[in-house]
DNA sequence: CCTACCGATCGGTAGG
DNA sequence: CCTACCGATCGGTAGG
């Protein structure tokens, strides 16, 4: 009987459109939760305050994630998704990995320049404001750290067993420091210390570049 | 006709003792304040919390802070009070500024091992929770970090001028290198990642290794 | 029996 | 150094 209808799924057997506006406002009080949670932290973030912001009520908020911290939880993994949205996703597979470890960093380093995010990237910020709190938030947090970490080990490894980095580097040594340019660089943008945030990219580059081998890059080698 | 009292100093002009319990009770609830805030933040920080925990009234919080924000510049205050007594002071000036320079990271890294406060170095947290909100306590903060900061510059800057660091070294750079890998180790320590902790160690200590001249160091200068 | 939303209010606690 | 309150707001939930 029932045909594909026009404003409806197939998969939504609810036809009065209410599913679609639940992910609607979903989507809505997300983006002002990231906003929120980017300056104020994650524990800055209240539903009451959510709600005025956005004109609705506390309620329609508790009904659609439950409770405050399934929130938080929620708000952080929709920043995280912006993130990989624009730093991740944007490259292509057929790269060479030293040139895709290159372009991640520096993709990195631009979606701190657009100030996506006031505070700077919220996988730092959040790693700094549960670092002592351990529970379920810290968990969602080092889950997210780590997806970005691996995936710059993963991406260097598979350079350095291509020949691409030199193999004397040790990766994971790299990706220390890369990553600690990276908090330094997020603080430094959130700061407006604009010094500070073009010395951490430079120094980003650089270090990078100082580990391929064979063909000279125009910044050169010079990491001192 | 008043003598020095065995019980009161010269300046305290009111001799039953107020001003030496209040100093007291400021004290004690400072204490508490830091290992509060070492792990909640400093915007984690309650007056209600606080008082219960100790087992005072609200009322005599207020009247010896004034207010929050007053109560949250002195708990920091007094965490840059013990950063400094563990890190800076314990330094003879009669040292060559390049192994200052060595010691001033190595007691900060000593100091963080040691966990002086639950939630790391409460420079690099505070740096963090504040990176987005002007106000007297990113000024506060950002005064701390400038003092940290320049401490390791002039120190570094002395050395160079005296022919113990290479010339060809920027100084601000690594400065700036050493202070992310601080920032990094903080959060490590905090998380219970003693890898990446003593990683961030090993980074800091080579690197400063790396810029000094003549005297060869047991750790060697194999920076990478 | 489900979801989405409302106005109102729950018990507690915030800074002052 | 205390109790006693205030205007407000917290996270969460009631009935409709």
């Amino acid at each position: 009987m029932r045909k594909f209808g026009a404003l409806t799924e197939p998969t939504d057997r609810i036809e009065d459109g209410r599913r679609r506006r639940g992910a609607q406002s979903r989507a809505i009080i997300l983006s002002r939760a990231i906003e929120i949670s980017s300056i104020e932290g994650l524990e800055g973030l209240t539903i009451g305050r959510l709600a005025s912001d956005i004109g609705i009520s506390k309620g329609n908020i508790t009904v659609l994630f439950a409770d405050k911290e399934a929130l938080q939880i929620a708000t952080l993994d929709a920043a995280v998704k912006v993130f990989s949205a624009k730093v991740v996703a944007p490259l292509a597979d057929d790269k060479e990995p030293s040139e895709r470890l290159q372009a991640f960093c520096g993709n990195w380093f631009d979606y701190i320049e657009q100030r996506v995010f006031a505070g700077g990237c919220m996988l730092y910020g959040t790693s700094s404001e549960y670092r002592a709190r351990p529970g379920k938030i810290q968990d969602r947090v080092n889950y997210h750290k780590n997806a970005w970490t691996k995936l710059l080990s993963a991406t260097a490894s598979e350079a350095q067993r291509r020949g691409q980095i030199r193999h004397d580097i040790d990766v994971d040594q790299l990706v220390f420091e890369l990553t600690s340019f990276q908090a330094a660089a997020s603080i430094a943008a959130a700061l407006g210390d604009q010094p500070t945030f073009l010395r951490a990219r430079r120094t980003s580059r650089e270090r990078i570049a100082g580990t391929i081998l064979g063909t000279e890059t125009k910044e050169g080698a010079t990491h001192q």
